[in-house]
DNA sequence: TTCTTGTCGGTAATGTTATTACATTATTGT
DNA sequence: ACAATAATGTAATAACATTACCGACAAGAA
């Protein structure tokens, strides 16, 4: 089932413009970094941003309408998606950085609270926004 | 603590049209159909919305781009957000159909999550895309 | 080979969502 | 009245995403 082929040029180039990158990236952001690798157009990047995502190479981050690079192993046979099922993000306001989280607690809960209501689910999302551990103790925006 | 001060007229238009809709409604359309009522552009939906957003009258469905009137009780003391803390979402990819679910479990599992990993959460998105139960039976794309 | 089919890619144009900047009007507190 | 604050009006633009169309190329069937 799962898919071994090789990733297109294009496909490639998007996804290690997402790996260099230490905080999620915008398609336009990606076509800017991309210019010089021969990328004209937003389309050749969400052509490829598409493809990734279906492979869970790149997860989408909504609350942001950017991207970033999968961190989990991928090495070993689950076709897409992830071995428990839903990610959880930790999205640092201050830094950028994204934590993936994979908590079969949260998925259970999910899943159960769907079925009860006879909820077909397809497909989750779940984003904490706030500020990371690095970024927390920091002097930021002392509040009032 | 509580703000029991009155809404603007923009905002009171644009919270009805809201509720007078039963799918979420893009900022777009919303200013659309308050065009009788004088509205001309963007930013008087966006700005009657980031009010009643904070106040809790109103959600943003991150996954949509859209906005729904809350649902919950919201005639007694809590100055916004929700009681127990984070809510979710289960939205109809079919009928539009939003509905809320307020799982303390979730919720509790999320705060662990994030003190764990000394991440202070300023706000939390849980957003289930799928068919409710009304859609799910019927005859819908009958898959391959 | 030739034909078809499917995937991928290039380009342009357009559609959709959201914000910045600036000027004005209404409301509130003293 | 007066100052301070919040809300509004308008225009322009930025940021995000898709549709439409066309060409290149590879794999399988006739």
């Amino acid at each position: 089932m799962t898919d071994h082929s090789k990733l297109t040029r294009n496909q490639s180039l998007v996804v290690s413009a997402l790996r260099e990158s230490d905080a999620p990236l915008s398609a336009y952001m990606i076509l800017d970094r991309l210019r010089e690798d021969g990328f004209r157009a937003p389309l050749q990047v969400y052509r490829a941003l598409d493809k990734l995502i279906e492979r869970g190479l790149v997860h989408r981050l909504e609350s942001l309408n950017a991207f970033v690079a999968c961190r989990h192993d991928h090495s070993h046979g689950h076709s897409h998606g992830h071995q428990g099922g839903v990610v959880a993000f930790a999205i640092c306001e201050d830094c950028g950085s994204v934590a993936e989280i994979d908590d079969p607690t949260i998925n259970a809960r999910l899943m159960a609270l769907a079925t009860d209501r006879h909820f077909k689910t397809e497909k989750t999302t779940i984003e904490m926004r706030g500020h990371c551990s690095a970024c927390a103790g920091e002097s930021h925006t002392p509040q009032a």
